[in-house]
DNA sequence: GATTTAATTTACCAACTGGTCAATTGACGA
DNA sequence: TCGTCAATTGACCAGTTGGTAAATTAAATC
């Protein structure tokens, strides 16, 4: 039951006036790599300004060209958000980082400095923290994937390399205190990210210190609750 | 240029069969304050789940009512907004907490253990965690708010109590390495509501003890960075 | 039991939104 | 300079969405 008329009338010839809300820049013929790349450069900037609920027409606006073309580009709207998925979170992800952590020639904590210093130059930016989040809201394709990384990757190590350091055996699984001190530490650094991207506040102004004070912290309580027995039950 | 007949037909009368697509329990009358609370409350589930772009139709729907009639009960949509807002946070902060933090016949990490842990009986909710951030998205109303009683009311005290328990003088204002410990802790914790209501994780099996542990991790560090002379900027 | 009235619903509007298609046009090779 | 063809666009579709007005009806009052 089509609530308007079901036959398709002729289409119409295109008019020589343009109104003036097209008013656009004069149409520009790009490549096909070069329009790609702004494209998804804009993309970006755009769904974690807008959330990936965000039109495609004002996203289109915003590159200044029509929204028909990024049809002609990315066959659906959600090709378009996985392709920004993959330029942000898997493009940045630093395999080194893994092998830092390991790397016991260096005091964790230093090591633990050097590694969030740099992880936070990829985190702590606007894309990296609205997009997760957003992502996460509209069903976890682009957060669960990174969630993964993390506990697979990241904590069981430095579970691990804590323990070395305080010359503890390694082999047995981690406990969930020592799970859940790591992420007091790494939530700390991640919520510098949501104040400053999702509630507007501003940086730290010694950002380097307050993550290297963070771990510090980790350091302090790390003896104490990684030679508590494990909680029963 | 109304893109159909711009002249409105007369209204036609209701026909006496129901489609089956509106099939819906028998009308109910309630009083108004009983609809109001039935409202209010399924909006507080709906938006936390859906986000506050949700649709009123589909909000309607899941209390068992047409969408006309939540505009018979609130002007608009942004007011219904509002109302769930005072019901979910104003509505649930204790001023009993301010009082608690400064009772100083008790040791400071007793304190801390005894506000976090009811805090989050309130923070750690569904509600509380997904309504924030939603609202951060969509302007901000809701989390400017609680970010000024956080930084007004909760985190100087902190501060201050700290120096006490530590013998130092209380007079000067807070320096950014001290608030940022303390928000090192308090983010660490809301994360823990991330985790859950956001990413959809499990909380930990022992929440009372992931938080005495934070807490006592920002003890632990507090002496050294609360002794530390102020970065010279 | 008839009347009243406030709670509730039906039908509708107009702007928005992802997506499609045929028409248009800029640039390059012949 | 003239075709050619891929890049680009205008016009359109159909479903969605916040919001409104008039009709309907359950329950309280007389």
């Amino acid at each position: 039951m089509p609530p308007r008329s079901p036959v398709r009338p002729p289409r119409q010839r295109h008019s020589a006036v343009k109104s003036a809300k097209t008013a656009r820049a004069p149409r520009q013929r790009l490549s096909n790599e070069e329009r790609e790349r702004q494209i998804v450069d804009g993309a970006i900037r755009f769904f974690s300004e807008h959330g990936l609920t965000g039109q495609t027409r004002e996203l289109a606006a915003r590159i200044n060209v029509t929204h028909p073309l990024l049809y002609h580009y990315f066959p659906n709207k959600e090709a378009l958000i996985k392709r920004v998925y993959k330029e942000v979170f898997l493009g940045r992800w630093k395999s080194d980082w893994e092998t830092w952590i390991e790397d016991r020639s260096v005091p964790l904590q230093e090591r633990l400095n050097r590694f969030y210093i740099d992880y936070s130059k990829a985190i702590l930016t606007k894309e990296w923290v609205r997009i997760l989040i957003f992502s996460a809201f509209a069903g976890g394709y682009i957060s669960d994937n990174y969630l993964k990384l993390l506990s697979e990757r990241l904590l069981p190590r430095i579970v691990r390399e804590t323990r070395a350091e305080l010359g503890l055996p390694t082999e047995k699984p981690p406990t969930e205190a020592e799970l859940e001190l790591i992420w007091g530490m790494h939530g700390g650094i991640f919520y510098i990210g949501v104040r400053r991207w999702i509630y507007g506040l501003k940086f730290p102004k010694d950002l380097n210190r307050v993550l290297t004070d963070r771990v510090r912290s980790y350091m302090l309580a790390a003896p104490e609750i990684f030679t508590r027995e494990a909680a029963p039950h």
